[in-house]
DNA sequence: CGAATGATTGACCCCCTTCAAAAGCGGTGG
DNA sequence: CCACCGCTTTTGAAGGGGGTCAATCATTCG
């Protein structure tokens, strides 16, 4: 996963005495919080709106992004089932967060969690926990695009696919547009595209159904090309 | 800054009851911490070691780096005085960390500070903290070096520099080699020297003492090559 | 002083970007 | 059904920014 690590809320309620109550309390808010469906390209929030919310994505891809000043976009992450976004310290987003495909997302009060944290040491713990995932995430994506080839990042993107789809299927399904994986990448789609083509024509991937669906043929060599 | 954020240990002792019993703990544990002197290039850990102690930076620069399988080395990010290093939740750590000058660090148990994290919502509220501020650090590095070209890369270290320095000192000492600067951008050193010499040229810095001091001339030209 | 380490500068080249065009793909309406 | 349009992807050609290699200079230290 590139993303927020999820909770494990499950394992939290197999547990006994006052820690069922309070992650109890954390599920039924994610239960019976509202759901939002978004469109492809729509926004879960913008970098500068109040940070009101938590958001636990449902379905779909969610892309983080920092808009440059010159109106380019630099995607930090993208958030899959599970993960949650919007956590943080400050009362303002400072990223975007943005549907790649169509999506859904939990929404969860701020405040509210943050006020649970504060007496609950186990719930700041799975905070803490969280969002240690993301800061590994962050940190191997800046080992990826630091000063890495087109085919490096790309290989690695791809292996990055893979591990979390559970490296038990080959087939990965691209549930975003070339664009998106460029600003993740620091690449240009020109790049992205010919990139893919390369490692086509070198037997270690297949591209279907217009450029939607990749296929990992040598998992091996992949990862040789990703040289990490 | 560009590293681990500082736990504010002070305003924690300030507050009263139980609070101030466990921040007091803490702040024990780090002034009978034992003190570890550092020579430049020497290693705090490195990647694969367990992970039995977390540290906070006393004096001097110390680089979190990672190695690729080529020998190439990513620095994920400069920790500074007042900055902890190694917080995680894995057994290993996956970062090195190396002095890229003289420099002292304190050592804490990892084990005793997420035992006591367990049970202290405040402190495990703290660590949280700390780690979003080393999360807005790497996205912010991730924005940096993602597709931006190497004047904007120097000009925004240079600014970020400034800012950890409290903005109110224009002149800024490089405790690291070109090298260090190179590794974090994603650039080479000589990319790093000709942008410097470039920069200098343009009446932006002027650069003393051997390359280790820079005078930043023009902020307000030096955000506008930053491009942020 | 000489040796070692690091910084600077130059020349050349390659990979990626940029600019441009064509080709797929999907939806809509005549 | 197919023509048409918008969006995305692919592919091509040309140019530039930064990497690579190499030489020179600066600084420190034995």
């Amino acid at each position: 996963m590139l993303a927020s690590h999820s909770f494990d809320t499950r394992s939290h309620i197999q547990r006994g005495g006052q820690d069922v109550r309070e992650s109890r309390t954390l599920e039924d808010r994610l239960t019976h919080a509202a759901e939002r469906r978004l469109e492809p390209k729509e926004h879960v929030f913008c970098e500068g709106d109040p940070r009101t919310h938590v958001y636990r994505v449902e379905s779909g891809v969610i892309a983080i992004y920092k808009t440059l000043f010159d109106g380019r976009r630099r995607i930090i992450d993208f958030a899959y089932p599970g993960d949650f976004i919007g956590l943080g310290v400050l009362g303002e987003h400072i990223m975007s967060a943005q549907a790649t495909c169509s999506a859904k997302v939990r929404c969860l009060s701020a405040s509210a969690l943050e006020t649970l944290a504060e007496t609950d040491a186990s719930l700041a713990l799975k905070l803490y926990k969280s969002v240690c995932q993301d800061l590994v995430a962050a940190r191997s994506l800046l080992v990826t695009v630091g000063q890495r080839s087109a085919v490096e990042r790309m290989a690695a993107f791809l292996l990055a696919l893979h591990r979390r789809n559970g490296e038990a299927n080959d087939v990965i399904k691209l549930a975003m547009r070339r664009s998106d994986i460029a600003d993740l990448l620091g690449l240009t789609i020109e790049t992205v595209s010919r990139t893919l083509t390369k490692l086509r024509e070198m037997g270690v991937i297949e591209v279907e159904q217009g450029g939607t669906t990749v296929t990992l043929l040598d998992i091996a060599r992949l990862a040789d090309l990703a040289n990490e």
